[in-house]
DNA sequence: ATTAAGATTGCAACCGGTTGCAAAAATTGT
DNA sequence: ACAATTTTTGCAACCGGTTGCAATCTTAAT
């Protein structure tokens, strides 16, 4: 196996206690001995069990990192931000992919088996009971991309969904569109129940708007093209409100398909404002989520948690912005 | 904290020992005193602390999941496909993004500090030499879309770049293109070395056939849409191998802009098969990296490497496959 | 009932560290 | 040079488990 503490002591004639100290920082050791311990331990390739150590100290620096978002582009880009961040504050990643399963049990007790510090769930479906369960097993936890509530059970860092649908809504009005769309992701996610809920309010205050409301399987590709497929048999909107990006780009794809265009036959915003969404042969209208501030933020709160487990649970909501592009008519 | 062993042991008034052997299969409980522990265990909501154990098993369980492909959408696949396989096989994997960094220093001291049981690198574009750092390290490693060595210093699992050179150049040369362009990833990235070699390889034998080659700044959509914007400049070829589908996607949408199309002005063979390929609005025709196999055969590797750590390198190759799809003229 | 074999159990040492405490050493002040 | 402080050090117990071993308990066989 590896060196450990104990041979690199016997190598120096000094106490275990003494290397294990050169390694603990704001512990007493001697600039000679510290110095000792150094050599030695770079000779012998010596490096601290942060496991062994996390036994006595309560902390493992490990933090769960659970999703069912793998099949979403722009998880690629949460799950670097996230690892890039954690890393810098030098915690770990235990990543749990949570794809066919929405039942906390099996991931809370992996976790608890190994003793995360935190988890953060990082997704826009899961209820918040998900992670409420976490916070009821007293492990810190932060929802990400999760929904706002102004009472949040767990803390909960997003963007407020409901003020993205009116976004929404309010982009597509100022352009003039009269018959509107409202092309939603699955009907259970809370994200959905949300931008409808805003979508609506604003509408419901416009005069003379049509609008029709739809939803796709899921938030991918195929759903989008699928139910943007449907719309377009039966009397289409004259743009529409979609789900997120990716289904965006599937309803773009059945748009084309049909021998029609963006923005000039019928309009299209998307939600998310992912990598792709700029790609040229795409140039998607769309609302972006800060997400580099999200995920920050997360990280910012879990490692406030992690320090005060009784903090009171908190909501933190950043504000989305229209991105400017090419399929929706212009101003 | 958490409930202990201890605590489960004094409630029912057996020896820690009893609790202990509980959970470990393969050692002498009797049924009744299980039961007791099993119960009193539900009772107090106990779990085994698996950083604990690990420390006299010398297993943590734990798997490093490297990587710098923070950036391509076929690493969303590869991860998902990694993380549900790790899970399905009672690993768990401990994230490491490795983007701007190349160095196996601080990732290795990382996971040794970890304890990792091994480690799994994925990546396309770091050496051979980033994955030997561990093996010489005495952490199993298996490097998953590795480059492929008859004798390898490392376990690799992947495909044979050379011979998807091959098959890319025997497909446009099937299709009578006469004018034939290689478009490379990243110069120094040894899937594009591999790649092109075996492309030249072929394009060589065969008569009549002019070459262009060049390489993109990255694996990327922007590089690629550049990389294709100034072939277009100069007198391009009548189809381009590109390094990957990313990349390729890039060039169409610089083809696009440049008021060609694809195939009639212009093909297009990708590689890797991702996704996103197969987007109606894509249509991709690329070489296909059966990844899923990829991915469970490394699993399954690292496990045996774990299990012997011995066991000779290894080099495992799958073969492509070209899917058929909309951007190269048909046969 | 007696005994041998097998199954179950608890003790105690150990895994690789950390840490409170008291003793030893170094530093300061006079 | 001496006492009073302050720093540094090692001891030993502990973190939450595992495991070899010897003792005890069951079971089966005679």
């Amino acid at each position: 196996m590896a060196i450990t503490l104990k041979e690199v002591a016997e190598r120096e004639g000094v106490s275990r206690s003494a290397v294990s100290r050169t390694y603990t920082d704001g512990a007493s050791v001697s600039p000679k001995t510290r110095k000792k311990v150094e050599k030695a331990a770079k000779e012998l390739g010596y490096s601290p069990n942060a496991l062994a150590s996390s036994l006595t100290t309560g902390r493992t620096k490990l933090i769960g990192l659970i999703s069912n978002n793998f099949h979403n582009p722009l998880f690629l880009e949460v799950f670097d931000l996230f690892t890039r961040r954690l890393q810098e504050k030098g915690l770990r990643p235990l990543l749990v992919n949570l794809t066919d399963e929405t039942d906390p049990e099996n991931s809370l007790r992996m976790l608890k088996q190994y003793s995360v510090d935190g988890v953060i769930v990082a997704s826009s479906t899961l209820l918040p009971e998900f992670a409420k369960a976490f916070h009821d097993a007293k492990i810190p936890v932060v929802h990400s991309f999760g929904r706002f509530a102004s009472a949040p059970d767990v803390h909960v860092v997003g963007v407020d969904n409901v003020e993205c649908g009116r976004m929404a809504a309010r982009t597509l009005l100022a352009r003039g569109y009269k018959h509107i769309g409202f092309l939603g992701g699955p009907k259970g996610a809370t994200s959905t129940i949300d931008r409808r809920a805003g979508f609506m309010e604003v509408i419901g205050q416009a005069k003379g708007i049509k609008v029709k409301v739809s939803n796709a399987a899921a938030y991918s590709f195929e759903a989008g093209r699928a139910a943007m497929l449907k719309e377009l048999k039966a009397s289409p909107a004259e743009a529409y409100f979609c789900g997120d990006d990716v289904m965006s780009i599937g309803a773009l794809s059945a748009i084309e398909s049909a021998g029609l265009a963006a923005p000039e036959d019928i309009g299209i915003i998307g939600l998310n404002d992912m990598e792709m969404a700029k790609w040229e042969n795409i140039n998607l209208t769309t609302i972006r989520q800060p997400i580099k501030q999200i995920v920050d933020s997360s990280v910012e709160l879990v490692i406030a948690a992690l320090e005060d487990r009784y903090r009171h649970p908190e909501a933190r909501l950043f504000s989305c912005q229209v991105m400017e592009r090419g399929t929706l008519r212009p101003l």
